[in-house]
DNA sequence: ATACTTGCAAATGATTTGCCAGTGT
DNA sequence: ACACTGGCAAATCATTTGCAAGTAT
């Protein structure tokens, strides 16, 4: 399985942005969530909250309630690509729109901006306002697609 | 919570040919399978293996196990709208790709000619051949939209 | 007759909750 | 000081698996 984005997953320019922005929320930075956000920032994509927590020690509940409190509050967000466990990544300057490979795995991280002709297509014939930030668009890519089409062999 | 398929959802033009394909895949006819086949053709939309289990008393392994048997074999499919089970559906005639409104949970079913505008938008511009079977495309329906952009109330 | 199926119980994986001790402001 | 947060244990929800008895072909 490739990763599309090479470039590490852009977010807030720095922690401390990210942290001053938990503290604009009027939530309290502890040890816990300082951690958890530098994990995330750290982090060259999205991430199970269990990985999370075995990398650093934490107990996955405290995990998971930081996450959901901070994602309560804009700072996180979390997908599901396939099954297994939903990912968590910090939300900030850029990229948090997916296209997932359900044939190699590969995560193609892309910024708002570059899924908005489609978002306007699907806007235009279904009156729908979509977002691929909680379910990726998933699919096969070109190169699966290659190989698919040249091997007769099914997934 | 509005579904905009007021068209009975279309699969197999009945239930013996859902069963001739089954016995066409090597797979038994039991009694199991078929209530559970029934089940399927008689919901209006994707329903969990739970619901299908309550309402003809059955024991939720066995749906399960049939329903992964079926899906292996192409007569089923099952979707993630949101959290919680998955849904299942009869795959055949027509319907099987989604749009899911996150703010009022509606519900519209698409048979993938619809979709393949989109599809080819999303082509052209990534080389991904996408699929919206197993995740819907999620957005804020027009009905929300409008709503939404009158009340500054926020889900 | 044989291989596949069933229900029931128990296991697994992901996530949540209750509770009391500890920490941030 | 006081309210919020952490770890640990236990609960919950969705799904899977083992097993002995029952059923389809």
């Amino acid at each position: 399985m490739t990763t599309t984005s090479d470039v590490p997953h852009l977010t807030f320019g720095n922690l401390d942005e990210a942290i001053a922005e938990l503290r604009r929320q009027g939530l309290r930075l502890s040890t816990v969530r300082r951690l958890i956000l530098q994990a995330l920032f750290a982090a060259d994509g999205p991430v199970s909250a269990e990985y999370v927590a075995r990398d650093l020690t934490l107990d996955v509940a405290s995990v998971y309630r930081n996450l959901e409190t901070m994602e309560r509050h804009g700072l996180v967000r979390h997908v599901h690509l396939g099954h297994g466990p939903g990912l968590y990544a910090l939300v900030g300057g850029g990229e948090h729109e997916y296209l997932f490979c359900e044939r190699c795995g590969a995560v193609r991280v892309l910024s708002p901006s570059e899924l908005d002709p489609v978002r306007t297509g699907i806007k235009q014939r279904f009156g729908y306002t979509a977002s691929f930030t909680h379910f990726p668009i998933v699919g096969m890519c070109a190169d699966c697609d290659d190989v698919h089409s040249r091997s007769p062999a099914q997934m």
